[in-house]
DNA sequence: CGGAACATGTAAATAGTTACATGATTAC
DNA sequence: GTAATCATGTAACTATTTACATGTTCCG
């Protein structure tokens, strides 16, 4: 069983969903935290069916296409009850904006600020909507959530998880954009021989 | 130009290396924000040669056997250079402890405490090896930390990325681990008699 | 009429992991 | 002798992304 195959059974868990559904829910809800297009969703599905965790019932709809809405099975409930408690294995992370900052002593300061300025601000525009649904949550849910057995506390702890990847992310580059703010280009190195003709129009680096 | 290229040209602006000496890399200081295995390191540093963007030279070991020492080409600096300021595409995430709070509402309450518990272990011992490399870079690099040009000041704006975020993640783990505590198992059917006696006869909701 | 949302798939390509394969030297 | 580290590669497999492919209904 793949991981794609667990984050779908937490979906159906749920709520019974057809695929499009699926496909839906990684690009919003839990589109934070796992990700997949509807290219990968049909073919998990054809899976996990053929595995005996879904079962698929045709709904004809009058005014839509016919869909395939799937169920989870009583295996594929245990199966995912099973993998929620052991640990997840560690796999390297790929972190590109950390890897660019490796590698901002080379760059001009003025650019990187930019860059890292404008990454905060995605960031804290992210971590305004989460407080938003999280305020929400803590009104329409409340009694939910001292309860660790309704899927309202978990979305609220997935959520909890996002505010504070969101802040970190947020407050690190406000930082660094300050840090790099005035700083000419990279020195260190000085192996500037370039007389590209690469130069962007309008932007001129400087150098000369 | 892959990610992985960049991350490999990132580590040889610093210093020329082998295939061997990057894998290396790649699993220890700048393991935390980009990984890659050597049957990944060795074709990609052959498409960054056949590119210009490095070049090799042999260097025969009397003790060792013979290495293929890679160096940074003017090519490749300026590839480099014009990278890192361009915002990263936003990639999906896959943040497999995240999916599974999603369904931590299945989970027996113990069972789920441990493994939070635990992973909050993790996340806070990767934390105070950060923060002895934090304190020992603050001794000994105290001149270059404010000196954005430098690749000393880069590799410490990596490591305080880092710090946050294992910060966060322990944060979040603890009190995780705390909410669940204590919680019987989630709804649906019981999976197996294990040699717990704490059985209720909790027959709940279905997930809405 | 055209675009967006609903609905489901396959194909091709790229990225990444695990396994296969070899061989030297050092330290126990 | 045997395990660990140094050193470099290829092959097979899995996962993921992007493109191809089709057809409906709703709204303006």
């Amino acid at each position: 069983m793949t991981t794609l195959g667990f984050a779908i059974l937490g979906l159906l868990a749920r709520e019974s969903l057809s695929g499009y559904d699926v496909t839906q829910r990684m690009k919003g809800r839990v589109g934070f935290f796992w990700g997949a297009g509807h290219s990968q969703v049909y073919p998990e599905l054809a899976r996990l069916e053929g595995g005996g965790f879904v079962a698929h019932s045709v709904v004809e709809q009058r005014e839509r296409p016919d869909k395939k809405v799937y169920e989870i099975t009583a295996a594929g409930l245990d199966a995912l009850k099973e993998w929620v408690t052991q640990p997840p294995p560690r796999k390297p992370p790929k972190d590109e904006l950390t890897l660019k900052a490796y590698s901002v002593w080379l760059a001009d300061g003025e650019d990187a600020a930019r860059l890292f300025r404008e990454e905060g601000r995605r960031y804290e525009e992210q971590l305004a909507r989460y407080e938003e649904i999280r305020a929400w949550m803590e009104e329409e849910w409340a009694e939910h959530l001292g309860r660790p057995e309704t899927p309202q506390f978990a979305s609220y702890a997935t959520l909890r998880r996002g505010i504070l990847y969101e802040q970190g992310n947020a407050e690190w580059c406000r930082w660094l954009a300050g840090a790099v703010e005035g700083k000419p280009e990279g020195a260190g190195k000085p192996k500037r021989a370039k007389k590209k003709g690469k130069e962007k129009k309008g932007k001129k680096k400087k150098g000369a």
